[in-house]
RNA sequence: GCUGCUGUAGCUCAGUGGUAGAGCACUUCCUUGGUAAGGAAGAGGUCAUGGGUUCAAGUCCCAUCAGCAGCUCCA
């Protein structure tokens, strides 16, 4: 007899080929029938196996898992991928399986096939998988050893499930599959007991996926889609998603008139309008004004620099492909370039090709009398490169921290000129991948608040502690309070990184001695680095649940050594200083990009490009109309008045569309009594004030930063996370 | 960068080989009004770019550029 331990403690016995189902049975035939899954300690079984083939523990401390429980809800999906794999492979010929897990809020399975699967598919196939669910048949699972599975994968053509049987599942000696009818899967479940479970499915996208999510792997074709309890909670997820669509940013800021990007300047090249430069300024004026207070000091640096200065900092080398070009002063400056990058490639250069080389650069006037095609490569790359340096090479800056390091260096320092803080809104350039490229939130001109402190060892901590605070109070400032950190350390197993060990070490303790002292949310993420120091992350959830990576703080022990930055101390010895990067808001861009997004264009009336709109009622209040205008602005608020011919009707809905917070009414009666009918973008009409008490309410709601209104949180979308949950690998 | 889809007026889109369209926005005129669209007229297009097929190309084919989705990447 098998020894059940339930949720609320008591104990049941069931004969010792029991599963969960039975044991739900026992309870009620109503919970037998709402069983999807069960879970012993952390880990999600199927109901539908004995337990005792599951766990060996006893008593089992079972739980029952029906639909009301979000992890049914990834059993549910999974088994939902199985299916639509089945109604694919029903469908199409020669369909070969790769991987089909769960995601936030939904699946995907990735496939080889010949045919090129698109939306015009999808009808076929959610009826396909109607009718599978329709047979409501169960899901069976059985094991076998290694040799054997091979066999039958091959036997099935699964050629890409025999290939990871033999590779990613190299270490597992038994191997679990998954039958539902004609259709067996490698997998590792758990599924759900019959395909009836699934009440509500949808396909939503297809798109290509590399196997392995290897880059140079095969390419695949996957099937997106969502599965849930209920057609309502199915319904409720796709509004969500339409939610997010309708505060799309790129949308939103075209018909606003926020910022423009076109192919003309240059693609992930933003230009930003006067609306959307009104906020960006206000964004940076709010933040310069709160690091004067807080001890930073202004500096500006040139968008280029000398690409030595990048060698020495490691961004060169390291991001040399992500990076525009760089700009010759000398013509021929492309061609030595060239010909070093063909010297150090697996390649190298025929003795034919090095003559060419040699007579093209003579042709263009330069003169190499040092290099000898009989030197080993490294003379030659040296001479080559010595050739270069002679001759200068402008990076357009990546980054702002090799020109800040240089300032730190432009003169001796003591001890007590730190901590060092120097900011600048700093604009760089990178060359994203075009499938990068995305509205504001991705592109290849960004303005970073980009600060850097130079500090003591010693200062370390305080100054990582008042930049994670500074992060916060600046978030909280337009209404994001819901966020964590992500820690991100390096890789242990990579080798990209600058800098010793020891020093990677006391960067890494520092940082989550803070965190840890600070009692914030955090959580730690090895390879998520940069290349010189580890981060502390902030990501953000917007209003509608969505996750950001916006500010980000970064401890740096390795640029100083770089630059060889140096303090005299005071024991009057030279000492090294400690850098930290920090940029609250990220980028200017994606910070602007992500705010229309969170506010649906809506911007709280500090932030909003235009705060009041002014309505005549007919032309012949229009000089009144001027008045309250400038009126409003001798106290700062940004005002217009709409003075055209039309009904103010006609007046007001264009400005409600244009979601300006307020809107002032004014007629004859207001014109006679000083007053002001104002109309609140989201409450309507708020009668006849006086002026002065307009004034008044605004410049309070301004002072304040009141944020008025976001959407509501939803309960339907889960936050999206960087990574899957990882619950089915296989 | 890879795979797939898309590119027609400022915006949203219709137009499947035979004379380039609609709504909104814009301009002018009429209307002078009380809280989400008053009326009329007009202007606006090398149909992304470059090649090709064809008597004939917005429409079919190829390339390039750009956008979108996903993958890969992100200092």
């Amino acid at each position: 007899m098998l020894q059940i331990q339930l949720p609320d403690g008591s104990l049941v016995e069931h004969p010792d080929s029991a599963t969960a189902l039975d044991v739900a049975a026992g309870i009620g035939s109503r919970l037998a029938k709402a069983v999807v899954a069960a879970k012993v300690n952390d880990r999600i079984i199927d109901a539908f196996r004995p337990l005792a083939e599951l766990t060996d523990l006893s008593p089992i401390p079972l739980q029952l898992l029906t639909d009301k429980d979000p992890e049914a809800l990834d059993v549910l999906r999974h088994s939902s991928a199985h299916v639509m794999a089945r109604a694919v492979m029903r469908l199409f010929d020669g369909v070969s399986l790769a991987f089909g897990p769960t995601i936030n809020n939904g699946f995907y399975y990735d496939f080889d096939l010949d045919h090129k699967l698109s939306e015009d598919d999808f009808a076929a196939i959610e009826k396909e998988m109607a009718k599978i669910v329709k047979e409501s048949e169960p899901f069976e699972q059985f094991s076998m050893d290694r040799s054997q599975a091979i066999q039958l994968c091959q036997d099935l053509g699964q050629a890409l499930k025999v290939e990871h049987i033999e590779t990613g599942l190299a270490e597992h000696d038994q191997l679990g599959f998954y039958r539902q009818g004609e259709f067996v899967d490698l997998c590792r479940g758990p599924h759900i007991p019959d395909a009836g479970k699934i009440k509500a499915f949808k396909l939503l996208s297809v798109a290509g996926a590399y196997w392995k999510g290897d880059a140079k792997g095969k390419q695949l074709q996957r099937l997106y889609g969502t599965a849930w309890f209920s057609s309502k909670d199915q319904q409720d997820y796709l509004d969500q998603l339409e939610e997010a669509k309708r505060r799309d940013h790129r949308v939103l800021g075209k018909k606003l008139g926020l910022f423009h990007i076109n192919p003309e300047v240059g693609s992930g090249l933003c230009l930003w309008l006067p609306k959307g430069a009104r906020v960006r300024v206000l964004l940076e004026d709010f933040l310069r004004n709160e690091l004067l207070n807080r001890g930073y000091e202004p500096v500006y640096s040139p968008h280029i620099g000398r690409v030595e200065l990048y060698e020495t900092s490691g961004h060169f080398p390291y991001y040399r492909d992500s990076q525009f070009p760089p700009l010759f002063v000398e013509q021929a400056g492309g061609l030595i370039d060239a010909w070093i990058d063909r010297l150090q490639s697996e390649a190298g250069l025929s003795a034919d090709e090095e003559m060419r080389l040699s007579d093209a650069a003579e042709v263009l006037g330069v003169e190499l009398p040092d290099y000898k095609p009989t030197d080993d490569v490294a003379t030659r790359i040296a001479t080559l490169q010595a050739w270069q340096r002679q001759h200068e090479r402008y990076l357009v800056k990546p980054m702002n921290c090799p020109h800040h390091a240089q300032m730190f260096r432009a003169q001796p320092r003591s001890y007590k000129q730190l901590p060092l803080r120097l900011m600048e809104f700093g604009t760089v350039y990178r060359y994203e991948q075009t499938g990068e490229l995305n509205g504001m939130l991705r592109v290849r001109g960004l303005t970073q608040d980009d600060a850097h402190i130079f500090c003591t060892s010693e200062q370390v901590e305080e100054e990582f502690r008042n930049t994670i605070e500074l992060t916060r109070f600046v978030l909280e400032s337009v209404g994001l309070s819901d966020y964590r950190i992500q820690l991100s350390l390096r890789d242990p197993k990579s080798d990209k990184y600058v800098g010793s060990e020891e020093n990677w070490n006391k960067a890494e303790a520092a940082l989550r001695r803070v965190l840890e002292q600070s009692g914030l949310n955090f959580h730690a993420e090895e390879g998520e680095a940069a290349f010189y120091g580890p981060k502390a992350d902030f990501m953000v959830r917007d209003c509608i649940g969505r996750q950001w990576q916006l500010g980000t703080v970064q401890l740096d022990y390795n640029l100083p050594e770089r630059f060889k930055l140096e303090y005299v101390g005071p024991d009057n010895a030279m000492h090294r200083p400690v850098m930290i990067h920090r940029a609250p808001f990220g980028s200017m861009e994606r910070f602007v990009g992500m705010l229309i997004e969170h506010f649906a264009g809506a911007f709280p009336l500090w932030l909003a490009p235009e705060q009041v709109r002014i309505l005549p009622l007919s032309e012949k209040t229009n000089e009144y109309a001027l008045q309250i205008e400038q009126q409003m602005k001798a106290v700062g608020l940004r005002v217009s008045t709409d003075v055209r011919g039309a009904k103010v009707q006609a007046k007001i809905r264009d400005a409600q569309l244009e979601l300006i917070p307020y809107m002032a009414v004014v007629g004859p009666k207001e014109a006679e009594t000083g007053a002001i009918a104002l109309r609140d973008r989201l409450e309507g009409d708020l009668g006849a004030l006086p002026i002065e008490q307009v004034l008044q309410k605004l410049q309070t709601e301004v002072q304040q930063r009141t944020i008025r209104q976001v959407a509501k949180h939803s309960e339907i979308l889960e936050p999206t996370q960087e990574t899957s949950s990882g619950l089915h690998e296989y």
